[in-house]
DNA sequence: TGTTATATGATAATGATTATCATAATTGAA
DNA sequence: TTCAATTATGATAATCATTATCATATAACA
């Protein structure tokens, strides 16, 4: 149990740290809400910035949503957070401290997101590219559909 | 010469024809704004509502912006036309007619979009989507980079 | 501890797209 | 062709997520 707690903190405290080292180069402060907010952010996978803002309030602490906007957009710029456009308007924040390079499975349905990664199609990406003379950036790769449980709970047309 | 302009209004009376057709299918009229719509739409590969609007009122006709909208998801709706929604906040509306299905190569610099298939891809994706247990309905595949003209103008640092 | 640079938050602004609604045009029947 | 019924148009207001503004507050560092 004491293992346990003082492997919590000691994460806790790296995650501070890697914010005030972070901050520090780029010449900016590290305060009492940018702190929350990685937090709590740290604790999703992927978040919009309204869910993130809602999920503060439950805890009592009101912060701005310009706030939240600005500092999930700045941990972006740290890397530690990444933008993602699925389907609906908003936008999502992917938690990508510790992950590496991944593409998203997603089910219409119930909103689950799966992260995958395919060396094997990206080399086909990368031939593309090359094919028609691009230098590939980036790339974007989502696929939608219906998981598992959505098809069951939909579908129980057995007998 | 008159070979040339017979077979453009043949052209253009399939085009005209193909949009009453599935109107009449829909109980819906077909419109003078319907018809330059269209006409216009089909003159491009990837074009947003709002350039659409500005290339329309470039011929001296107004219409109203909501009608170019309203327009442009009935075309979606038909199969002529398919929402793409690239880096840029604005939608672009693909011209789908007579395409078969594709995925988007674009220069991030020129704005330059190719479109390309990749069967071995389309493969590949449907494997992961087996291996997650999901159902796979649709994707979404865009490959961001340079293209040959923007590569070569921005870095002649031969020599 | 004070000075200075940066951050916060309330709120206005933005920008693309859609909703509203009075008016206009198309369709199909007579 | 004409009329009635239905659908479409267009000006403009509304929406919604996100960003800009700016006065006030706070962190950093000498």
């Amino acid at each position: 149990m004491s293992v346990t707690t003082s492997k919590v903190k000691e994460k806790i405290k790296t995650k501070e740290n890697l914010l005030k080292v972070e901050l520090a180069k780029k010449h900016l402060k590290l305060t009492r809400q940018r702190e929350i907010i990685l937090e709590a952010f740290l604790k999703n996978d992927h978040i919009s910035a309204e869910d993130l803002y809602h999920q503060i309030a439950r805890e009592k602490i009101h912060l701005g949503v310009a706030t939240i906007y600005r500092t999930l957009n700045l941990l972006c710029e740290l890397g530690i957070g990444q933008q993602r456009h699925f389907g609906d308007q908003q936008v999502l924040y992917d938690n990508i401290l510790n992950k590496k390079h991944h593409d998203h499975l997603i089910c219409q349905k119930c909103k689950k997101i799966v992260e995958f990664e395919s060396p094997d199609i990206e080399k086909l990406q990368e031939k593309i590219a090359k094919k028609n003379g691009f230098v590939l950036k980036k790339h974007r790769l989502e696929l939608y559909g219906e998981c598992q449980n959505c098809v069951r709970a939909k579908k129980p047309e057995v007998f």
